[in-house]
DNA sequence: TCATAAAAGGACCCCGTTGTCCTTTGATAA
DNA sequence: TTATCAAAGGACAACGGGGTCCTTTTATGA
């Protein structure tokens, strides 16, 4: 459904703010590692995240990539946004230009439903609550991830 | 969501219907024009849905596509089987390969949700009850089908 | 029986997404 | 002040989905 870039952007930025909590900024190589995406196409999806100012970057020793404090939560639609545009919040399930409400596909109402399902998690959800899940344990990024501090090999 | 020649096959196997409720057999030409897909690309999809079987195909004069009566009811899901596989409807929303419900995602619950609902409209939805939505007016195929039988241009 | 109509099939092209590589720019620590 | 580290950026390669074109096969009606 998400495009792959879409993806893997969803998964550094998470990966850095797990980072970023234990005052850490990681590089692309490392996170793109730990998201399992190749490193070189990391790197430019972590500089188009950047350039849209949905994250910072520090170039240099010591350098790396961090959420700066002044926006709190980013929302997943956000970075969806940013990465694929809209189009899959808008387009009509059965291809159609001309389907709308008053000029329905037959499958209009149902995949409407399922659109707005979908669209709705993504802008309640953000980087930060998906991170905290898997703070808490909750959840998983990868299985690398948990070795460090879950018991969960 | 749905590949582009996903949505060409349901729609081609949708106008396919309506024109055998009729009597007639399209062909590729006819098909194409009216559902709004490139003909030599329909005529590929098509290709695939016959070999399949979920549509019968005549040659030569007075050829053309139609459903034979054995089978009553196609769903959509057996035409997303075959035209793209179903991985849509396995697949993490994260596109992590380890995620399941012993080891979720951060977006697991939800988007499992989501891709469920989708699942089961395309599993009760059939080319048939498609069709007949737009035979008795509650939805259309595209701008031009209307205009033969019911009064919106 | 033959001209014609129509699907089947093979070969190929285009382009966007995904992905790599190498150079440049900028920051920092020693 | 320089060696080194790390992101930025440009150029390009690979792959797959979407799409075209042309030939072959098969059926039919005149």
């Amino acid at each position: 459904m998400l495009a792959k870039s879409t993806e893997y952007a969803i998964r550094a930025l998470v990966y850095v703010q797990l980072k970023n909590w234990e005052g850490k900024r990681p590089g692309v190589i490392e996170i793109a590692k730990e998201i399992e995406a190749p490193s070189a196409f990391s790197a430019k999806i972590l500089q188009t995240l950047t350039r849209h100012k949905l994250i910072d970057s520090a170039k240099g020793r010591g350098g790396g990539f961090f959420f700066n404090n002044e926006q709190k939560e980013l929302t997943l639609y956000q970075v969806i946004h940013v990465m694929e545009g809209d189009a899959c919040f808008h387009r009509c399930g059965f291809g159609l230009k001309s389907c709308n409400n008053d000029n329905p596909c037959p499958l209009h109402e149902q995949y409407k439903e399922v659109r707005d399902g979908f669209f709705n998690i993504v802008q309640k959800e953000t980087v930060q609550s998906l991170s905290e899940k898997i703070r808490k344990g909750e959840a998983v990024l990868n299985r690398g991830i948990l070795s460090t501090n879950n018991k969960l090999l």
